[in-house]
This record gives C-alpha cells, sequence and structure tokens, in this order.
DNA sequence: AGCACGCCGACT
DNA sequence: GTCGGCGTGCTC
C-alpha cells in the first residue's frame, strides 16, 4: 500500500504525484485530504503535501520510495473537506487533482511571500562602485551583472532579476550574505470592508416571500438539506429573501456564501449585505489582489466572518460549519469555468452542500432550463414569487417587426414606433435605455463588392475595427492598418458593417438633438470604475438615454426608467449555439423587465427580424412557462442538456496535420469502447474558431443520456491519452455540458 | 522552491 | 592540479 501525494500546489514543476509508503503506526490514522509531513528531495528536508489517495503498486524504483514523517500538526478537516470536494471536481470534469486543487485551496503564497518580492541595494553609491570593481575584476560575472542593475536602480523585482538579468538564487543568497542587497517581500494586508455600521432590519416580508422563507426553514430545521429554486420575477425581492435565510442560518452557528456575478457585484447590492451583517461580511473581486484574497480566506477560516459574497471562485472559502450557498442570477454563464476544471459552480456547490450539510438556494428571474428541469423533476424545490414586491405592473411590450418597417421605407435602426415613444418619453422628461444584442457582430470589415472579409492571420476570425484607425484580433491582439482598397479585388467599396453602440449613439444625436445620452460599453467603462460612474450619472438623471449592451440589463434599478427598447433582439439568436433561444429569450426579458420599476407604467420596444420565433414572442410576453415548454421539446429531440449530457472534448496543437490524426484517433477509440451504442459521437469538428494565435483546435462531442456514462467515457479517454505518446503535443480538455456549442 | 552535482575558468 | 562561482536538473 502507498500514498499518493501533492507535494506543493504552488510551484509547476512539482505538479505531479509522488509516492510514499505508510508507516504501520500511520496505517489507520490516514485519510484522503488529509495534510502530511514527508522527507523531499536529496536533503529530505521536511515538506508538507497533501495525501490524495492510495496505489496497490508504485511505478517508481521502489528503493527510492520514502516513508511519510507524520500527519501535519494543523491538519485540520476544513483542508480534508477542500481535498474531498476537489477529488469529486477531478473525477466529474476531468483534469488533474493538481489543476483541482488549485482551484479549490486558497493559494497560500504567504509564508514564501512569493506575493511581491523585491531584491532592494543596502551600499551607498562609492560602496557599491567600489564592490563592483571587485567582482569584476574577479570575474564574478553573474555577481557584477546584478550589482551594475542595482545602481542603476536601487530596488528590482525578484522576477526581473531572475528572467532578464538571468541571476540565478544562490547569486543573490551570496550577495546577501555578504551584506551587499537584501530579498524582501512586501506583504499588504488590509480589509476592503471598512467598518460598516450595522442597522436594525425592520422588514415586513410580502406573502410570497414569507412562504418561501417558510418552507425552507421547515426543512432546514428538520435536517433536511437539499436545493431551492427561487423563480422570482425581477423586482419581487429575492434579494429581502436571501438575507432572511442567511440570517437564520447564522443564528445556528453558521456560515453562508453567496455568490454574484461579476457585473452584478455592485455597490448597490453589496451594500444591502452590509446593512444586515455589517462587519462578518467579506466582499470577494477581481479586483483584489492575491494576498487580499488570501487573507479574506483566512479571515473566513478563524470565524470572522459569517458571510462571504463574491463571484464563482467565492465558492470555496473554506468556512468551518457551512450552512447555506446562495447563488444569485443562477442562469448566467459566468458561472461556469472556462478553465480545467471546466466546473459549473451551481453542481459544485451543490456537491460541497452534500459534503458539508449545507443547502443550496438558487435563484433568478428566468431560471436555467438546467434548474427549472431539475425543479420540474422534484430534484430541487421550487418556490415561486410571482409577484413585484411593490405590485407595480409589468411593461407593456410592443414587438416590430424590422422587415415590415424596411418594406415601408424606414432604413433607420430605430423603428418608428420606438421613435415615437422615444419623443413621448423626452418631452415628460422619463428616461429611457436602449440595449443592443451584438453577441458575435463586432464591427467587421468586408468588401461590399466582392464579399471578401479580412480575417486575422494568426486567428480564424474576422478582425474588428477600432477607432484609432486600426483593424485588432480580440482572440490575439494581432493589430494592422485598415485598408483603403479591397486586397482581392482593388475596389474601394471596403468598410465596416457596424451596429454597435457608437453608431447608436450618433444616430441619436442627430435624430433627437436636445437629447442627453450615455453610452456604456467596452470603450466607455475601460477606465477604472467606469462601470459605476456611467451608472450613478444615469441614475442621478444626468442623462435621458442609456445605450448599451447585455451589461445595461443586468441588476440595476432606475425608478424613472419607463421605456426599454431592444434594438436586434435577435442577433443573438442564429448563433449556432443551443443555447441560443435561451441565451436571447433571458436577455430580453431582463431588459423588458427594467422598465417601469418605479411607480410609472413602462413600455418596452422589442425590434426583431424574427418576430414568430418563441424565444422573442415568450419574452414579449413575459412568459417563461411557454418558453420552458418549447425549448425543453427542442433539447430532448436534439438530444442536448439538461434533457441528455454533452461531453466537448477540446483538442488544440499548433500542428494541423498531427491535430487531425489525433482527434481521428480519439474518436476511433472513443467508437471502439463504446460498446452497447448509447452513446452517439460526433465530430471531430472544427469549431466556431477553428485556430486561435496559429494554434488549430477541434472539437468531438459525445452525448449521453447518463452523465455516469460520460464520466465513464471520459475516464477511459484519459488513460488512452496518457499512455500514447502521439497525444504528447496536442493539448486536450474536457468539457462537460459546455455553455456554447459550435 | 531548494538543494547538490558537475562544468569551467582562474589561480597556486 | 585545486578552488570556487554558477547554471542545471531532480525531487517519490
Amino acid at each position: 500500500m502507498y500514498a499518493n501525494i501533492i507535494v506543493d500546489i504552488t510551484h509547476e514543476k512539482l505538479d505531479k504525484i509522488f509516492q510514499y509508503s505508510i508507516p504501520p503506526e500511520l496505517e489507520e490514522v490516514l485519510q484522503v485530504g488529509m495534510e502530511v509531513v514527508i522527507p523531499f528531495g536529496r536533503g529530505n528536508r521536511e515538506t508538507k503535501g497533501y495525501l490524495v489517495g492510495f496505489a496497490q503498486k508504485c511505478d517508481y524504483d521502489p528503493s527510492k520510495i520514502k516513508p511519510i514523517l507524520h500527519v501535519a500538526e494543523k491538519s485540520v478537516a476544513m483542508e480534508a473537506k477542500m481535498v474531498a470536494l476537489a477529488a469529486w471536481m477531478k473525477e466529474y470534469y476531468g483534469g488533474t487533482m493538481i489543476q483541482s486543487l488549485k482551484t479549490v485551496l486558497p493559494i497560500k503564497k504567504q509564508e514564501n511571500a512569493k506575493v511581491k518580492r523585491r531584491v532592494r541595494l543596502l551600499l551607498g553609491e562609492a560602496e557599491g562602485k567600489a564592490k563592483l570593481d571587485f567582482y569584476l575584476q574577479k570575474n564574478q560575472r553573474a555577481r557584477a551583472r546584478l550589482l551594475a542593475a542595482l545602481l542603476d536602480d536601487g530596488s528590482l523585482e525578484y522576477e526581473l532579476v531572475t528572467k532578464k538579468l538571468n541571476i540565478s538564487l544562490p547569486v543573490i543568497r551570496a550577495l546577501e550574505e555578504q551584506g551587499v542587497l537584501v530579498l524582501e517581500s512586501e506583504q499588504v494586508y488590509r480589509n476592503p470592508v471598512q467598518g460598516q455600521q450595522k442597522e436594525a432590519r425592520t422588514l415586513i416580508h410580502t406573502e410570497e416571500q414569507s412562504g418561501a422563507i417558510d418552507l425552507f426553514w421547515k426543512d432546514y430545521q428538520a435536517g433536511i438539506r437539499g436545493t431551492y429554486l427561487i423563480h422570482g420575477v425581477t423586482g419581487s425581492g429575492k434579494t429581502e429573501v436571501y438575507i432572511e435565510m442567511i440570517a437564520r442560518v447564522i443564528a445556528q452557528g453558521r456560515q453562508a456564501i453567496v455568490l454574484i456575478p461579476e457585473i452584478a457585484l455592485t455597490y448597490q447590492t453589496v451594500m444591502r449585505f452590509y446593512k444586515c451583517f455589517g462587519d462578518r461580511v467579506s466582499i470577494m473581486n477581481s479586483r483584489l489582489s492575491q494576498g487580499e484574497r488570501y487573507d479574506q480566506m483566512m479571515r473566513a477560516k478563524d470565524g470572522k466572518i459569517d458571510v462571504m459574497i463574491g463571484p464563482r471562485s467565492a465558492l470555496f472559502t473554506p468556512f468551518p460549519n457551512l450552512g447555506l450557498i446562495v447563488i444569485d442570477e443562477e442562469h448566467e454563464t459566468t458561472y461556469k469555468s472556462e478553465q480545467v476544471p471546466r466546473y459549473h459552480a451551481r453542481e459544485t456547490a451543490e456537491a460541497r452542500g452534500r459534503m458539508e450539510d449545507a443547502s443550496v438556494l438558487l435563484g433568478s428571474a428566468t431560471p436555467s432550463l438546467e434548474a427549472s428541469y431539475r425543479a420540474r423533476s422534484g430534484e430541487y424545490t421550487l418556490l415561486p414569487m410571482k409577484n413585484r414586491a411593490q405590485m407595480q405592473e409589468l411593461a407593456t411590450v410592443y414587438t416590430v417587426d424590422l422587415r415590415e418597417e424596411l418594406q415601408e421605407g424606414n432604413r433607420s435602426i430605430i423603428s418608428r414606433k420606438l421613435h415615437e415613444l422615444i419623443e413621448d418619453r423626452l418631452q415628460k422628461k422619463e428616461q429611457i435605455m436602449l440595449f443592443i444584442n451584438r453577441r458575435g457582430y463586432a464591427g467587421f470589415i468586408s468588401c461590399r463588392s466582392c464579399g471578401y472579409v479580412v480575417k486575422c492571420p494568426h486567428c480564424d476570425v474576422s478582425l474588428s475595427s477600432h477607432r484609432n484607425g486600426k483593424l485588432v484580433c480580440h482572440y490575439c491582439g494581432y493589430e494592422q492598418p485598415k485598408m483603403k482598397t479591397c486586397p482581392e479585388c482593388g475596389s474601394v467599396h471596403i468598410g465596416e458593417f457596424r451596429a454597435g453602440t457608437q453608431q447608436i449613439e450618433d444616430l441619436l444625436k442627430k435624430e433627437f438633438p436636445a437629447a442627453r445620452v450615455l453610452r456604456m460599453d467596452m470603450d466607455t467603462t475601460k477606465e477604472k470604475d467606469g462601470h459605476e460612474k456611467i451608472l450613478s450619472a444615469f441614475a442621478n438623471e444626468e442623462a435621458d438615454i442609456l445605450i448599451g449592451t447585455q451589461m445595461i440589463v443586468k441588476g440595476h434599478d432606475f425608478p424613472n426608467v419607463t421605456l426599454v427598447g431592444a434594438l436586434a433582439a435577435d442577433m443573438s439568436l442564429y448563433s449556432d449555439d443551443y443555447r441560443a433561444g435561451e441565451r436571447t429569450f433571458q436577455l430580453l426579458t431582463q431588459a423588458v423587465g427594467r422598465a417601469g420599476r418605479g411607480q410609472k407604467h413602462g413600455e418596452a420596444v422589442i425590434q426583431t427580424y424574427s418576430p414568430e420565433h418563441y424565444a422573442i414572442t415568450c419574452a414579449a410576453k413575459q412568459d417563461y412557462e411557454s418558453f420552458y415548454e418549447e425549448e425543453i421539446a427542442y433539447r430532448d429531440l436534439m438530444g442536448y442538456p439538461p434533457v441528455h449530457n454533452l461531453l466537448a472534448v477540446l483538442l488544440a496543437c499548433e500542428n494541423e496535420q498531427l491535430l487531425e490524426t489525433a482527434a481521428k484517433y480519439l474518436k476511433e477509440y472513443a467508437a471502439r469502447i463504446n460498446r452497447n451504442e448509447t452513446m452517439r459521437i460526433i465530430g471531430p469538428a472544427s469549431p466556431g474558431v477553428g485556430k486561435i494565435n496559429d494554434v488549430y483546435r477541434k472539437v468531438i462531442y459525445l452525448k449521453d443520456e447518463k452523465y455516469d456514462t460520460l464520466i465513464e467515457m471520459k475516464n477511459k479517454l484519459e488513460q488512452y491519452i496518457e499512455i500514447n505518446s502521439g497525444f504528447n503535443k496536442v493539448r486536450i480538455q474536457f468539457d462537460f455540458n459546455p455553455m456554447n456549442v459550435f
């Protein structure tokens, strides 16, 4: 019996499993997930490692195997829980154990202080020069190189010294001993949440809210843990329900995690939690440095906080006694990781909930098909909230057929109906939001006489035009100047097709010269807090019209907005992706939900080329049920999730030939072991973008009713890939139930 | 990451 | 020949 151990998750060179023998006194004690101390390297220095599994035989020279010394002093149950979660993730999503551990455990670079290491000169100029001459004279070139650099600039980054100057650690150590320099690490710790005052809550819940809370609480007190889905229309007060449930769970001495999509992680949302839980709340966002994140994680572990709010990664907060995981806006695609392990926060939260006896609470106005499907099958408990908390009516929606508009001679991107309503609102001094669904439509350049499209030479995508006069590739950053004539046919009619926010802003300024227009897109939100600034300016009614992409439809309440226009509602409908309908419906429903959040009645205009599509008609009627029925029938028919399960095997390689052979062999192998033929195997196909940064890509799809069958297949493929050296240069990833399929 | 091994230039 | 600096490769 041998123990499989991962030595240290912070260094890539140690990214593999090391095997150790188990001394008899530890045989009964050791459990997967424990932290152990082992002799490592030539000097047998004592190192910490994680026990990730056991093996009957070892594949390594048995004479070189060393025994485990002992279990680490502070091998807390916490670590074991997280390692167990990592093991589940590895099995469920594929990839290596180290990749899973890295996502699950907070990276501790604290004691190794790799956060930011700097090399600082201790000597004065005269002394330094003398020392430099001495090194040069003794031909100690590395030392001289380092000292010369330090004389130029008294303090250098460690990375710069080792990489650019090619100085190895022994050299730095030697100079440190001579008192020439110091190697220091700066550690900045601060609490991003400063002294928030707790306010007394005087809340009156609506009947629906209390109903949801009571149902949940009855289960919870009876020791029942499960997954609950709040299907609540925008404005039904989901956050109030979360807060009440969290408060009750905390009162039982447990902690809660609240997941929020990054874009919705705004000041407004977070303030509501601060007001209830004071400084027992912590937030995690992408702006926190690694050290700050680690610090937050440690505060959670030490019991200094009760609630952690953050994006997907906050799911791994090491609370000692987790009681509830809330996932707000559950349908958001950002809950699926794009890196290995490609985990979904919903499924992973459920797995963690099962392991640590916690419940999971999902909330959305437009639940994902997955969540609804499970709620209907009884796997989740549905908590419906059909009414807006303040009993406002839903907006009146008009659907405009853009084909008719064109036939009747209106070639503008703004329909006559929308134009009329905009004028009306401007007069009444009410606000307007215009939403452009631009997914997949960057401003690409094409020739109007021959149809030539300018593409990136390294990636299989068209270049998009930037206002600095350059054409840019969004995948690899390649740039080239804009051309005046078509390189194919020489025509001068080459130009950009752009239906972007910029164009609409220009158009509005022309048609409504008096209107004050704000625009929110990639360009205008680039600066720090640009997002927040624009939204608060609009909230303060410093503008009449706000134009933007998806980002304007999420989360924010503007009571004076009484008109919402979706300019090209169906643009996202025809990407050849099985989730296109769902995405379109969700975006439109949320956009329409933005109108009439205050006292005044709201109206919305949906402009589309396909007014008969169910995603559009159902969104216009705000009819989730009908949409669900249509969409689930389609998923069932096509064998897509959530009715069936789908595994995408992604292959990438610089060598196109090699990639094709690898994909072919892998598919053949999959077909061969697919004995009872329940599984459908599709491909290998080229994904929508077949080449990124000169790396070619292929994808094979495997469909099966049972997720477990796909896991089995994944395990067999992983083995096959490892044994066959032909796959060495091909990078292969598994993506279960991917968010997009081409 | 840390440690020892061994190469290579410099000096006795 | 020997000494010491410095890059390199290995760690169950």
